[in-house]
DNA sequence: CGCCCTCTTGAACCAGTTCAAGCGCAGTGG
DNA sequence: CCACTGCGCTTGAACTGGTTCAAGAGGGCG
């Protein structure tokens, strides 16, 4: 096993937790791809038959709708898992997915998976908790979508990307803006006009990104009702 | 077993697709619960001991935001899981869930799931694709949240419930419009308001329901521009 | 009958979109 | 070296879908 992958797999929840056997078993059959930022990894409806191991860079996931909007689904970095659901089922992707920055993706064909499940079991347990973590994210998401205002789902992604360096807290924007408020459910611009709005919270540019200077306002701007919104700040 | 549960079993696709062996263990581990409308199934961040099984009924899936706003995440009904994903990690609930309507449901305990798992690794297969379609019924709201305006995602609820009844699509609403709007991330006002606008494209009252009258309209009508929704029509 | 509850309707208001213009910056080519 | 161009981002102004608040209609029930 090349160094890279041995460090891959130890990132990948699914691929550490899974037994030695199972992880080098799987490792053998797939290859590791690299895609530049923008080039497809896989269509919506195309045969799914491979799954995807992030080990770096970011990729999203996203459907075309009939009318040519798009919705952005998911966006997923290192150690995650992608086209899982699909691949296994046997059926076609249910979801698009393009590399959002240049990423590297260990390509497992969903035949592999399979036969590790029919193997070793306690794998399949592996992907019935790894799925339920995206069952997981899809709730949060659906609640932060229903329930926020735009300015609201921009302050809740900053703190979730937030990361403390020496005392402060600061958040680097993982990919383009445009990007960043298709996930939101926004335009850019409101997006735009989000961010300019809060640095009246504390979120003032930092380098390359954005510090939080007072996590407890975002916190309470994210939990406060519309109205209070509009009263008070 | 009763007749009723027998009924029941056949129904639901989780236990419907396990080896009679498993299902009559999980059965007998079991038992049916009748919940009131508006009655407490299980809160929000309760220890996830039960799994449940609804036989009958709506149940209503949502969590409560610290501003108080409500997000309601699911609605299921007949046939279909819930707290499988929360029970089986043996955490607590993700979400709180209330009946909807009157409703029965077989409450399993999570030990018993995982029994099941443990002698019977057909099972688990089983649940890992009834959680892969959680993803998809999730994502499919992701998308429409994301990419239909209010008046388009109640049309595409109704083409949803709608059922062929001697060669008219009709729709019964399935629980009070106040529940139906917070499902689709509208007021209550928004609801009234956009099936009243739906008339114009062919959705009248028919009975306890409405009969979708040109159902390609309605179609269209999902799958145009907001743009297009402006000028047209 | 009065009471409660759900649903509808109306009018004012606001968040977010749309459209259009402009800025800063990297890449390209003269 | 600098003008030109394309792209991501911001800003402004007009507009609109949806909310909010308030009032009223209809229906079930003690």
């Amino acid at each position: 096993m090349q160094p890279n992958l041995f460090a891959a797999s130890n990132k990948c929840p699914v691929l550490s937790k899974a037994s030695s056997k199972s992880r080098d078993y799987l490792i053998q059959q797939s290859r590791m791809r690299r895609f530049e930022r923008g080039e497809t990894i896989f269509l919506h409806e195309d045969t799914a038959a491979n799954c995807y191991i992030l080990v770096n860079g970011w990729a999203k996931l996203y459907r075309i709708m009939p009318s040519g909007a798009e919705a952005v689904m998911r966006m997923h970095t290192s150690g995650e898992t992608i086209g899982f659901a699909d691949a296994l089922r046997g059926g076609t992707y249910q979801t698009g997915a393009d590399a959002a920055s240049e990423c590297i993706a260990l390509e497992v064909p969903a035949a592999a998976i399979r036969a590790t499940i029919a193997k070793d079991p306690e794998f399949g347990t592996i992907l019935l908790t790894n799925s339920f973590e995206q069952i997981d994210a899809l709730s949060e998401q659906i609640e932060t979508l229903k329930c926020l205002s735009g300015m609201q789902r921009v302050a809740a992604f900053l703190l979730q990307h937030a990361r403390k360096r020496q005392d402060r807290l600061i958040v680097t924007l993982p990919y383009e803006k445009g990007l960043m408020a298709a996930y939101l459910g926004i335009k850019p611009e409101s997006l735009s006009r989000a961010l300019s709005k809060l640095k009246t919270f504390g979120v003032i540019p930092a380098g390359e990104g954005l510090e939080i200077t007072d996590p407890t306002a975002i916190d309470e701007l994210i939990h406060s009702t519309m109205n209070e919104l509009r009263k008070g700040a």
